[in-house]
DNA sequence: GTCTATAAGATGATAGAC
DNA sequence: GTCTATCATCTTATAGAC
């Protein structure tokens, strides 16, 4: 198989990285992996494909690293750690940029738009799973759509990782709340049976706040 | 004052909205507000100048015209649904997407960042105005940033929105389950003295889960 | 303020030699 | 598979007439 397909790639990947989608031009990527810039067209037709199959590759070795951590987790508290961890590490080498441009760049190109959803499609695949059996019949799997939640999560941090280059403080801001809410999250998951049948008698019939609930 | 620059101001603030941040060049912004090219550069000097100008009206109009409304918010579930409602608004008229342009553009070029930043800013302190007025005295606000959560519940929607572009169903999902959350938050919010109480020492000390809470 | 014309360069993509 | 050379088109931005 060629190597310059994958010098390519992983020149394309960095672009992106660096200098975002709209600066990602055949000629730029070219020239970062020191190949001639009509071997872009020859091995994946467009531009679009190239950066096609950088997002993919990108999103299966990076799932494909976790696996093993996240495999291994069994409470909410050991997930939120590891998600922390992962997210940071994710966001450390610019994984998180590259997906949000590519997520920019899909608005309006068909081609993107796939990989962008393969992309994400990977990753809440992967959280669903630990999060689903974490929170196996625990109070918030009874309140919650995992799914639902796995990609709200994975939205929000392409939107927070937007915000940094925006506000870097206040997205450590927004950040820290986050946290304060994970920790409501644990407090809640692990009500016992009695408080958890109140909480959810609560949401069923949520109208007046009752004055003193126990 | 010359109408070409509102002309222009609007034609750029469609053209980010209907073909994104990449494809507002300064001709296709002139076509739209059916003026001659240069104009651009007379009046703005460049292009992101235009951008920016068009980002900051935009968000001063919405911002405004929410004012009222907001002002009248004195529940946490009132706030909900003025806050669904107003997510809704502006997602239709397409105000959500042309920010997340705006947010990805920011990434590298410090013009959009200067105005991504003043559009976030506004909607931010908007909402910690509010969330900060509802949430007083009450058990979220003890708990949380609210400066914090209205930071990362602005982001949250600019990923939720390039979501959707990316998986329409896989975003209403994502809604779905941000609202179940939000009857949560309204549970916890409304809980009485006792159960705040308590809810507040298990953060303090929380370590082993009691297995029978009250 | 507005126009035409144009500079000066980047872009995606292709043809054809090797 | 790889290269050079090139086309047609698009881009920002400016000069200068009106």
């Amino acid at each position: 198989m060629s190597g310059t397909r994958a010098k390519l790639v992983a020149a394309a990947a960095q672009t992106v990285r660096d200098s975002g989608v709209a600066a990602a031009s055949a000629r730029a990527i070219a020239a970062r992996a020191h190949v001639n810039q009509a071997l872009i067209f020859y091995h994946f037709g467009t531009v679009s494909g190239l950066l096609e199959a950088a997002c993919r590759q990108a999103v299966d070795d990076s799932a494909t690293h976790y696996r093993d951590q996240l495999s291994m987790v069994t409470s909410l508290p050991g997930l939120l750690a590891v998600g922390r961890e992962l997210h940071e590490r994710e966001r450390a080498c610019g994984n998180v940029a590259m997906m949000a441009q590519f997520m920019s760049g899909a608005q309006h190109d068909p081609v993107l738009a796939r990989a962008a959803n393969y992309a994400m499609a990977r990753w809440t695949t992967e959280i669903e799973a630990v999060v689903g059996r974490v929170l196996l019949d625990s109070t918030l799997a009874q309140i919650a759509d995992v799914g639902g939640l796995a990609r709200a999560l994975s939205a929000a941090f392409i939107g927070l990782e937007l915000y940094e280059g925006v506000d870097a403080d206040g997205m450590a801001r927004a950040m820290e709340s986050l946290n304060q809410l994970a920790l409501v999250a644990e407090v809640v998951n692990d009500l016992g049976p009695v408080a958890r049948r109140a909480l959810r008698s609560k949401l069923r019939n949520r109208q007046p706040p009752t004055p003193n609930p126990t």
